[in-house]
Order: structure tokens, then C-alpha cells, then sequence
RNA sequence: GCGACCGUAGCUCAGUGGUAGAGCCCUCGGUUGUGGUCCGAGUUGCCGCGGGUUCGAUCCCCGUCGGUCGCCCCA
């Protein structure tokens, strides 16, 4: 051993991994996130890493930021073996899933997910390469009542609310509907999809480059593309209207319509000022869609839920209902949970019409970030409650008994390894953080006696009684 | 994938054309069965890697790999 060369261990960047005191906490939180979940009724299924690459592809886009998993001594012209890819998200595995065992699943299937997920893309803060999702979907047959649509932030909200450290954080979740903007710009008479791709990323960085940049990224394409068809000329007008009405974020369905004090807000002066759009039904579906979804979630806490018509999504599945989740003193650090309604998703598996809906916790990001700025509840660096000190080798085996007693009556414990000075023992429980440290007798006929870490204090104890009460 | 910046101890960082330091962490000690504080002592580095300039490079130059940030995209 000695005299080789060692591989000096270096983080892999993007794959990020924990200490054991916050690892605890990250099992504290995907406990809690579970829990809310299964209390509305979503159950549990897990899908392998990987799927094959049709299967992921099948939904085109995003190829080039899927990971490829082949044998080092693959044969690249052995065509016999599936290409496999570690999935990119878990809603394609789902629609895959939701196919394959149709016969098997009662509809609206309702499930969670909580996996790790892999994109090759370029690592930044709270941007993983490797990370784990909380995702939860409604699928039903044929048809899925717009309630969900209202459902999923409600439970978002409960979820990201209640999580430990995250009490004082103020998110807002952002809700739009797609049909809007599609409804509009076809309105306009524009087709052309590249145009559209293009309008609706602008809108989408709405935020971050201000109304003036966005209208003129828009606008430099459109006069350097050429368009069969000619789009008229006060074009820039009626995006920059769009963009106006889009730059607002509406507290309620009662904003949303009528619009907020500001000039060029609310859907009412785009409708008053483009009457064609009352003849638009992806435009009036769209509306009715976003405000009934505002009107469900009015009894959550003021502007934790807002309607914002510059939320598209860049996932091209999307087809009406679109959510983002943000820190509100920091939109920047991008979305912590994101989601929408898709009308077919399964279609490329199954000729069946399965619509869905639903929302995925960004963990990872959310959960980095609050590690960064020390917001995390990190206490203990082991799970235990008690750690049995070892008096001596003779009585190895009555430490080893009460241990299993106290186990037995579901507290965590952990038997000291070697029977040193108490100091030393102490002083392990004190550096792992646990909060109670058991004495067994040192002699025959003493008692046992618990040491409370936090208060120093110590005290008689029968293993077969003593709880954690009051502390804690 | 493109662009900018940066690579010195486990971590955060100083530093100089003559082969390196601080703080934190860690280990040991400050006596008998009791931690945290305090005091003392100690370990740790091919100064990312390869090449070039030079009598001599951790320092200057080139390349490379890695990292951070921005763009793209997105949780």
C-alpha cells in the first residue's frame, strides 16, 4: 500500500453528495415531501434509470443533453443491444409506465415519484448534472377535470411551506397557461413555429432582460428571417402589448381579467383592444382555464400564488396549465418546482388519450441552496438517540443489553466501541452530536445513569422506563 | 456546445524568479469515572498536469485537464 500513488479524491462537479449530518436532513426532507403526498392520496412507484433511448426521444428535443449508457467493450456496430439513456426527467418514464401497465392502474392514477434524474449540462449554482425530483402526476383516460390543475400548487405549497428551514423563505408560485399566449399570436396570424419558439423564449426571459430587450430580440429575428407569409407591420405593437400585459404579476382571477392599476395590464385590454380574440377558442379556453385554477387557490396566503402570463416553460409537452416556483428575493437562482398540464403524453406508446397533470420538486436546487446559506436545521451527525458508554470488557454484555432494551422500545442506539476513559466517550456522543449518553452500572448493584448532552445534567435511569420526554 | 476568469494543506485563503505559510479542522497531552472553553505540542502539500524560457519556475509563456461564472437550456 504505502509508496503508491494514491488518487487524490476530487469532487465529480454537478453530483453533488453530503456529510452525514446534512444527509440526515435531506432524509428529513424526501420523509416529509412523502408524507404530504401520500396524505392526498398519491401513491409510490419507481421506474429504472435508465429507459431505452427511443423511449426518451420519442418526445424529441433535449437529445443532446441525454447521457448514453453503453459497455466499455460495447462493439459500436452491434445494433442488437437497445441503446439505453438514463432518463432526463421522470414524467417521459411515467407516460412509458402509464402505458405499458394500463390493465393494471385505476384512473385518475395519482403517483409520486422521488428520484435522481441526469442532464449533461453545464454545472452553475443550484444546476446539478445529477439530482433528485419530487415529481407528482394525475393521468386519467380520455379526460382530466381542470381541478388538478388547481390541485398541484395547493399541495406544492403545503409541501415547500412546512419543510424544515424553509419556514422563513418567501417562494411565490407563478402560474400561466399556454393557451393564452398560443391564442393570441394565433390571433395574429402567426404560424410559422420558429417565430413561436422564438416569441415564447423571449417572454420567457421577460424578467431577467426587461420588456424593451425582449421585444427586440423578437423583432431582430423576425426581420432576419424570411416569412412566406407577410406579418403586418405594426407586428411590434401587437407583441409588445403581449409583452406589457405579460410583465405583471396578478395577485388573483379578479387582476388576471380586469387588470391592476397599471396601464396595458390584464387580459380585458387585450381583448378590448384585439376584439378578434372573442372569437378565439384557444384564447377564451386558456382564460377560463387560468382564472378558474387562480379562483381554487384564493384561500392560499397573498402573493404565494400569482398568475404570470411570461411563464411558458421551455418542455415542449406542455399544452395548458404551466407552473414555476421561485424565491422571490432571488428569481435568478431559477425555478425550485416546476410542472403544467399535458394533453397526450403517452400517445407515442399507447393509442389511447391519457391526459395529465402535474408538478416536480426541484430538490436538489432547492435543497443545495439552503445547505449554501446555512439555513438548514443540520443538528446531530448520527441518527442516534443514546450512546451506551462501555465500561469495561466484562461488562460488554450488559451495555449490550440495555442497548437492546432501550432499541426495543424504538430509540436509536449506539454501543460505544472500545472501553475507554468516559471523557473519551463523552466526548464522541458530544462530536456525533448525540444527545443522550447511557451508563450502565460500573459496578454490581449500582444503577444505571443518562447523561443529558444538552444540559450536562445526569440522573438515575431504568432502561426499561426512561423516555426522552420533556426534551426534545 | 460557446465565452470570461481561476487552479497553493481536508476547508477558507496569504505569499515570493532562489523548491512555502496563516486560520479552521484533525491527532496527542494538561493524572484517578464525565464533553464543550482554555493552554501546550504535532501531522498534512509532486504550489492541478505536461512542455518551454531561465543558472534556477509555485511565480513568466504555451498547451492540457479541472473548477467557477455567464450564454444556451432548465429542477
Amino acid at each position: 500500500m504505502s509508496g503508491d500513488k494514491i488518487y487524490k479524491p476530487k469532487p465529480v462537479s454537478g453530483f453533488p453528495e453530503w456529510l452525514p449530518e446534512v444527509r440526515l436532513v435531506e432524509q428529513q426532507w424526501l420523509d416529509h415531501i412523502r408524507r404530504v403526498f401520500e396524505s392526498y392520496g398519491f401513491c409510490s412507484i419507481e421506474t429504472p434509470s435508465v429507459e431505452e433511448l427511443d423511449v426518451i426521444a420519442a418526445k424529441g428535443e433535449v437529445d443532446k443533453e441525454i447521457y448514453v449508457l453503453e459497455r466499455l467493450h460495447a462493439d459500436p456496430a452491434d445494433k442488437k443491444e437497445a441503446r439505453l439513456a438514463l432518463h432526463f426527467d421522470q414524467t417521459v418514464p411515467l407516460a412509458r409506465y402509464v402505458a405499458q401497465h394500463f390493465n393494471g392502474l385505476v384512473f385518475p392514477f395519482k403517483r409520486y415519484q422521488m428520484q435522481r434524474v441526469w442532464r449533461g449540462e453545464r454545472p452553475q449554482a443550484g444546476r446539478f448534472r445529477e439530482f433528485t425530483q419530487c415529481d407528482i402526476d394525475v393521468i386519467n383516460v380520455d379526460n382530466l377535470p381542470l381541478h388538478f390543475d388547481a390541485e398541484m400548487p395547493a399541495i406544492i405549497w403545503e409541501v415547500l411551506s412546512s419543510l424544515p428551514g424553509m419556514e422563513n423563505e418567501k417562494i411565490q408560485l407563478r402560474i400561466s397557461n399556454r393557451k393564452i399566449m398560443y391564442g393570441y399570436l394565433q390571433a395574429l396570424g402567426i404560424n410559422a413555429p420558429d417565430l413561436i419558439t422564438n416569441i415564447i423564449r423571449a417572454a420567457d426571459k421577460l424578467e431577467k432582460i426587461g420588456r424593451e430587450e425582449a421585444l427586440r430580440q423578437i423583432m431582430d429575428y423576425v426581420k432576419d428571417a424570411k416569412f412566406e407569409v407577410t406579418y403586418h407591420t405594426d407586428l411590434n405593437k401587437q407583441i409588445g402589448l403581449f409583452l406589457a400585459v405579460a410583465s405583471y404579476r396578478y395577485k388573483n382571477a379578479m387582476e388576471l381579467v380586469v387588470g391592476t392599476d397599471e396601464p396595458l395590464s390584464g387580459l380585458g385590454t387585450l381583448t378590448k383592444l384585439h376584439p378578434e380574440l372573442k372569437n378565439n377558442e384557444l384564447f377564451k379556453q386558456g382564460m377560463t382555464e387560468l382564472t378558474f385554477v387562480m379562483d381554487q387557490l384564493s384561500h392560499l396566503p397573498q402573493n404565494t400564488v400569482v398568475a404570470d402570463l411570461s411563464i411558458v416553460r421551455g418542455l415542449d409537452y406542455y399544452t395548458g396549465t404551466v407552473y414555476e416556483t421561485v424565491f422571490v428575493d432571488d428569481p435568478g437562482y431559477g425555478s425550485i418546482c416546476s410542472g403544467g398540464r399535458y394533453d397526450d403524453l403517452a400517445s407515442s406508446y399507447i393509442n389511447k388519450k391519457l391526459p395529465g397533470v402535474g408538478i416536480s420538486i426541484g430538490f436538489s436546487r432547492l435543497f443545495a441552496r439552503l445547505h449554501e446559506q446555512g439555513k438548514l436545521p443540520v443538528k446531530s451527525k448520527s441518527p442516534a438517540d443514546i450512546l451506551m458508554v462501555l465500561p469495561s470488557e466484562e461488562r460488554r454484555a450488559l451495555a449490550a443489553q440495555t442497548a437492546a432494551t432501550l432499541r426495543k422500545r424504538g430509540f436509536n442506539v449506539e454501543m460505544y466501541h472500545a472501553p475507554k476513559k468516559t471523557g473519551d466517550q463523552i466526548k464522541f456522543a458530544d462530536r456525533k452530536g448525540i444527545p443522550y449518553v447511557w451508563f450502565p452500572p460500573f459496578e454490581d448493584g449500582k444503577d444505571h445513569e443518562v447523561k443529558c448532552m444538552g444540559s450536562g445534567t445526569q440522573q438515575k435511569a431504568d432502561p426499561a422506563e426512561w423516555n426522552l420526554d420533556e426534551k426534545k
